[in-house]
DNA sequence: TTATATAGGACTATACTGGTCTTAATTAAT
DNA sequence: ATTAATTAAGACCAGTATAGTCCTATATAA
């Protein structure tokens, strides 16, 4: 199961590359379909998603297309998250008093707050704007999934 | 979406049960659907997935039930989750460079990646026996939710 | 006027999730 | 031996989420 669904993970695709055209005018949905590699459809579905909730605007007709309404600096991943998918909570029995039936779990919950609030707060904390700058400074060369996996390895330590 | 499904929860809590009740003989299935409050055919179910992954014996008959097999500072949450439901992972495109078609994707993704990492190692950590002292040097007293309320409250503060 | 765009409702196939029902097989105690 | 308590396990089901398509309408630059 996929905490970040796909649908979310095509929406942080198109926000990067408005991102990265920000202040460049609009780009229309064929174009971010076509580079992002998101069927036309759901593209089109996204981004009218990411417009209804305040985050880009649209310009119709011939040359029209979206582009960011704020800086890439004030959006971040978790924000694009709550638009596009349901809210990532870590268990059911952390809404409440109510689900929890004894005592004996909220050692339990206890612990599991502390991840779910780890989670959104990392997310809360990841900007479009970060991600660019990551991206540039990784430089031109393709490895990045290489240095992933050493990450993997030293989890942890 | 709950990354911890109600399932899997249900689990943590029969498998708590167990650890409290390690060396001290059989629980029957009827027993821990009761103290746990999880109907007893689902419970049913978890015991006979969590016995066929080898971490609780049964025996049969009157008198029968689970136990453990392995000490409760061997298993961990994680174990658990891998049992119950299907795995967790924070993205689909995490899981190889195929489903990645752009670069500037991938500093996205190197973000996600540590993030997948933390919640493994977390849940991996936390093993069934630190839950069990969390709970006795946390009081007698019934009072964990108003903490965890309060933790609500003061988060990312 | 036309071609290029966005806007948005309706629909669908598939899979997952939580959960139940039913029928067996085992065994301690009487 | 019989009975009652117990695990074992397959089949089934309703509800919902997910990813995705289809279709029609509307706006607008050229």
């Amino acid at each position: 199961m996929e905490i970040i669904r796909r649908k979310t993970d095509y929406a942080f695709r198109l926000m990067l590359n408005l991102s990265i055209n920000y202040g460049k005018g609009a780009v229309s949905a064929r174009t971010l379909s076509n580079e992002e590699q998101v069927s036309y459809q759901l593209t089109c579905k996204l981004l009218q998603k990411l417009h209804d909730s305040g985050y880009i605007k649209s310009s119709m007709g011939p040359k029209g297309g979206y582009f960011l309404i704020k800086s890439p600096s004030q959006i971040s991943l978790a924000d694009i998250v709550r638009v596009i998918q349901s809210p990532i909570s870590l268990s059911d029995c952390l809404l409440g008093i109510n689900n929890c039936p004894k005592k004996s779990i909220c050692s339990i919950h206890k612990e599991l707050y502390k991840l779910g609030n780890y989670i959104d707060n990392f997310l809360s904390n990841l900007t479009l704007n970060q991600l660019i700058n990551i991206r540039n400074n990784d430089s031109e060369n393709n490895a990045n999934f290489l240095i992933n996996k050493e990450f993997s390895k030293n989890k942890l330590n």
